[in-house]
DNA sequence: ACAAAAGTGTTGCATATACACCCATGG
DNA sequence: CCATGGGTGTATATGCAACACTTTTGT
């Protein structure tokens, strides 16, 4: 293998990270504006390039780290993108993530060198984002919806406690459909993820809820 | 983002395709002897770099054209293999696939440039394998076990007419135990991927059965 | 008629869905 | 005492697993 082979000279791979959260019912993703070149001033995804001696996985931590200051939480790598055109410098491939975490953790600088600004977007009111984020974002909600019932990744959104209620309105809003909520209760409870903390919500303005935590 | 930048410089990307067949009740897997450095005189199996102008699966389906003669075949991509050092020459990230094939079909040369040899290989009689390819065979077979039953990924195993009990056989050889003759009967046809042709085996030695063939 | 393998049907279990009632709180 | 929303149970349907008998061929 010729490393100066044109056929597969300068070639890189990006991490792309879309991060979801739950925010008064409305599931959001985290978007940063470009304040560089190439796509100054869009919006796009978490994602970066990994570098040669990291994994993607590690590359997209790293990325998490450093665009919301939270690490060692739970994501999910799910696909990847290898249109040749999909970034116009050179040829990258694409690395999917999903991941979802509390919106209030989440601490970025309204101001940094590579990014302008930053923002929890709904998902239905997403602007026009750079490279092939829409297309990506696209798969990652399907992703989510898919493996919304088979994976923890719902427990960073809620790092403390919660009720079902709340658990339950997020899983809604994730899907965007009603889910019976004696049925949804069941089914959370006999996959033996979430365990009863021992308290009650209090000052609800109604009967008070329990309180459950990720196991 | 700076093309010279050493941290992510002279990275590539690798499609590896592993390859099953069932022959006589066994699963085997499709494995090539490598001519040159690096890993010279290793098995491995298909794959190569993926050009500047070609999407991953464009990639593959050209390494899989290249190395069996076959085209427009079914194969599922699976997940990405990082390891920062996996590829001793330059940083290479690889994208793993899973294909099944009719032995009968491919035709590959015993002496080419780039390969040496060539030969199908029971799945646990698999000698040492270079680069990080025992572990990306491994995630295949895991793969393909699961996936066996909601994807349509053994129709190229029978590109003409096959009877239940031979499909039956192969999913026993591929999953490693025994199903149920009549609860996988049922299984099968009510998925409506296989249809009665209409015709019956011949000269079995036994009661003929009849044949179906992928819709 | 017998051995070998193909073809078919029934039953039970587990999981998911549909649905109705009672309870605790604040006002 | 009433409105709001939380908590629980039961009946039904569906999908998968366990299992036994009949049929067709070659010898």
């Amino acid at each position: 293998m010729d490393l100066n082979n044109p056929l597969y000279k300068n070639q890189g791979i990006h991490v792309v990270l879309s991060l979801f959260t739950v925010d008064n019912g409305k599931l959001k993703v985290f978007l940063i504006k470009r304040k560089n070149e190439p796509f100054k001033g869009k919006w796009i995804l978490i994602g970066g390039a990994c570098y040669n001696n990291e994994t993607v996985d590690a590359a997209m931590e790293r990325e998490m780290f450093e665009k919301t200051g939270i690490q060692n939480v739970k994501y999910n790598r799910f696909d990847v993108f290898s249109n040749p055109d999909r970034s116009p410098l050179c040829r990258m491939l694409a690395v999917g993530y999903v991941g979802v975490m509390d919106k209030n953790r989440v601490k970025y600088l309204k101001e940094t060198a590579k990014t302008g600004d930053a923002d929890w977007f709904m998902v239905d009111r997403v602007p026009a984002l750079g490279y092939d984020h829409e297309e990506i974002l696209q798969a990652a909600i399907d992703y989510l919806r898919i493996h919304i019932f088979d994976s923890d990744i719902l427990k960073e959104l809620f790092p403390k406690h919660f009720t079902l209620p709340e658990l339950h309105k997020a899983y809604e809003s994730i899907l965007g459909k009603k889910l019976d909520r004696r049925n949804f209760r069941k089914r959370l409870l006999q996959q033996n993820i979430i365990e009863d903390v021992g308290l009650m919500e209090e000052n609800a303005g109604k009967k008070p809820s329990k309180l459950y935590r990720f196991v």
